[in-house]
DNA sequence: TGGCAATAGTGATATATATCATTGACTATG
DNA sequence: CATAGTCAATGATATATATCACTATTGCCA
């Protein structure tokens, strides 16, 4: 239980609002599980029960279709929730959740939570808060994929990535076919549009799985206007 | 006032859980304004105030582009809110709604909802149901623009009002430019589905405006897998 | 009623992106 | 160490859809 407590420790600093009792509730009804780099967490379909909270570690979602294209909703790092996208408007999760690195996952008991809920408006609000804005960027990337060319949606995802390490040099955490799918393109489209960003010198590939980006202000040009 | 009461009749239907003190508080925070067929009721980038419930017409959600390419996100009948896509969690609305026919709305101040939902949890669960169900509903409607084929996302359009109209004979309440906004393409390649639909005898056009579907099954086929 | 503006429809063409095929680089494993 | 297997990269080609240009139809208002 010691190490429980310690897991929650980040959960609770979300929600400075909790008493203790809610706490104490909350506390027994949390688990902390570990995923694998590329685990599934829980897939599109099943029956909802719990809500995750990330300790450690990077997550996404994904959306899969019957003729085999998948569409990468939304990456999502440390300290940030997951799985309430139809908690409360569905009774199975609308989305597949995967692990992209190892993972340290806090599940929580959706009735718990909803109990908490019922006696903390302002637990609640936040809640809400949260909800929306995680929607938000969900529905933005959605936006984007549909109504932008390529060049417009790869720099959407290394500036994505950039936001994400806060710096322009870093390592993606998946490979080119995922990448593709974050930017709803195929794999071979994203790698040539990649290709002429560095022809274009706007970035550096320094090896496959890093690159360096040498100019915001042009991604962000072309996010705008692509 | 007797006639803002009788306006307000429908939302309070929705919403049995209120008690008198909040039903009064809404009534004192509620406008009716009516709005015009293709009248703006507000647009991306305003600072978020009210939110938004349809006594009576049809309106539209949109979000414009740079490259003047408009993706219509939804449409929202009768008895249906709109307006808190964001309004949680952002200060400005992240879409443009505007009025499809002549509509009756029912504008709210946003700080008395909120004084509602902190002094009512049941009310804000329910507030918090139905805006996960419009999110899921957005997300959904997206998710099929990026990754279906057009056969697909006609169809999906088609199925939509089959939906709302309930009967397999209907009159589009928008043109063919805004059917092809809603399907996410353009106009000449929604006409160009559609009558490759009628040649197929998936459908009939009636006039421009009406049509009689008469495959309900073959369009449900062709959204699963297109 | 006539004429103008908006909308629907259709063909020809352009273009962005997907798909297929191949090669080269790196990685894991017996 | 060799070999198979995965992943990135790139060229050639195919294809879906956008765009352009034009005509037909409808509705509207003076």
């Amino acid at each position: 239980m010691k190490e429980l407590e310690k897991n929650i420790q980040l959960l609770l600093q979300v929600f400075p609002m909790l008493t203790e009792t809610e706490k104490e509730l909350l506390l027994h009804n949390c688990h902390v599980v570990e995923f694998n780099q590329g685990e599934t967490i829980f897939k599109e379909g099943t029956i909802t029960s719990h809500i995750y909270f990330i300790n450690h570690g990077l997550i996404k979602l994904v959306r899969e279709h019957k003729n085999n294209r998948t569409i990468v909703l939304d990456i999502v790092p440390d300290a940030k929730f997951f799985g309430f996208v139809s908690l409360l408007g569905a009774k199975q999760y609308d989305v597949t959740a995967k692990a992209i690195e190892q993972s340290s996952i806090l599940t929580i008991y959706f009735d718990a939570f909803k109990e908490i809920m019922l006696s903390n408006p302002q637990f609640t609000l936040q809640i809400m808060t949260v909800l929306s804005k995680q929607n938000l960027l969900i529905v933005n990337h959605l936006i984007c994929i549909s109504q932008k060319q390529l060049p417009g949606r790869v720099a959407d995802v290394l500036l994505f990535f950039y936001k994400l390490y806060e710096t322009t040099e870093f390592a993606f955490p998946i490979g080119r076919r995922e990448l593709a799918e974050f930017a709803g393109t195929s794999k071979e489209s994203f790698i040539r549009t990649l290709s002429e960003f560095k022809t274009d010198k706007i970035i550096d590939i320094l090896d496959s799985r890093s690159i360096q980006i040498h100019s915001i202000e042009i991604l962000e040009k072309l996010s705008i206007y692509g």
